[in-house]
DNA sequence: TAAACTAAGTCAACATGACTGACATAAATA
DNA sequence: TATTTATGTCAGTCATGTTGACTTAGTTTA
């Protein structure tokens, strides 16, 4: 709320808060590894990448392999492989662009929403019990602050993204 | 601050939380990433996995073996890799354990001291940014919630390692 | 229209950091 | 003394990232 007080931040308070983004994140991410290892593939198993392919297309439907790419920042290589899978086993599907024709549109399929469901769930879960416990204004106020803590020259595209600004203050 | 409120989190701020979390993260390490790309060592060039073992050394300096491998969630044989050549290349040293002779307590070297420095660096600034934006109420708060959002039954642990309860609200 | 650029896909080779399973050694403990 | 514990090691595998080179098809531009 403030944007210049008298109390600096202590190196100690510095310190946790790498410490515990670092435990946080590990144990977000455990849950849907957990749903990950359990699933059955025909051809290979599924792992994180998978996992943030599926999230992201789910959220963003009709998304190109560009923008996944840019949101990823990992290379088409490593995408190409992930993506053959999520095919093959018909999680996703990939339709011609209307516009240009060189574009591939992503979209779930009714089973990869399922699955979408399924690995989101536990997360899910795990923020809302944060946020129920931690009331409302606390819980804006960390929003404002993963935000933040998010490189100054990718906010524009986060925000865009997750589509914010109307109901959460960001 | 308040434990139940009539305002339940909206699934689009859970889904924003998660979202960002994902972002801050991926930033917040490409950070220390850069840092390890630069080092050139003799052996092989180091990741994450040696920055996160110099970082836990570093801040619990004579701890076991065990300890750390309980810190990291990873087997023995991946430690052994990446503590093998953070001790060939003088980033870390061990020590007999005055009490038990099989343990082998960690230290880093002065040089592991300078590495550690380095990496943590560009964290440290990103978040005593964010605090000193933030103010220090906000900042206690994100502290609690990042705190609340690891497992329930790993924040003695957490704690305990961290050193929080004094300073901060924890 | 021909040339250049762009979106996407593919092949190959490689690095990192995880995993499992089996086994070895030395020290502590029952 | 026998067993358990702390650590280390060998060998093989897997998931996920990388670079570099190249193809195909469609769009844009000179």
């Amino acid at each position: 709320m403030t944007d210049i007080n008298n109390k600096p931040p202590t190196d100690d308070e510095i310190r946790q808060a790498i410490e515990l983004l670092f435990f946080a994140y590990r144990d977000f991410v455990a849950d849907p590894d957990k749903v990950l290892a359990d699933y059955e593939s025909p051809k290979g198993s599924l792992g994180r990448a998978h996992h943030r392919v599926i999230h992201f297309v789910g959220r963003n439907p009709g998304m190109t392999v560009a923008e996944l790419l840019s949101i990823l920042q990992i290379t088409k290589q490593s995408l190409a492989r992930v993506l053959r899978q999520l095919i093959d086993e018909g999680f996703i599907e990939q339709e011609r662009g209307p516009e240009d024709a060189r574009q591939r549109l992503l979209y779930l399929t009714a089973k990869g929403e399922a699955f979408e469901t399924a690995l989101s769930n536990p997360q899910r879960v795990r923020f809302r019990r944060l946020f129920e416990k931690a009331g409302p204004e606390a819980s804006r106020s960390f929003l404002t602050l993963l935000f933040e803590l998010i490189n100054e020259d990718e906010r524009d595209q986060v925000l865009s993204l997750i589509g914010g600004k109307q109901q959460t203050s960001l």
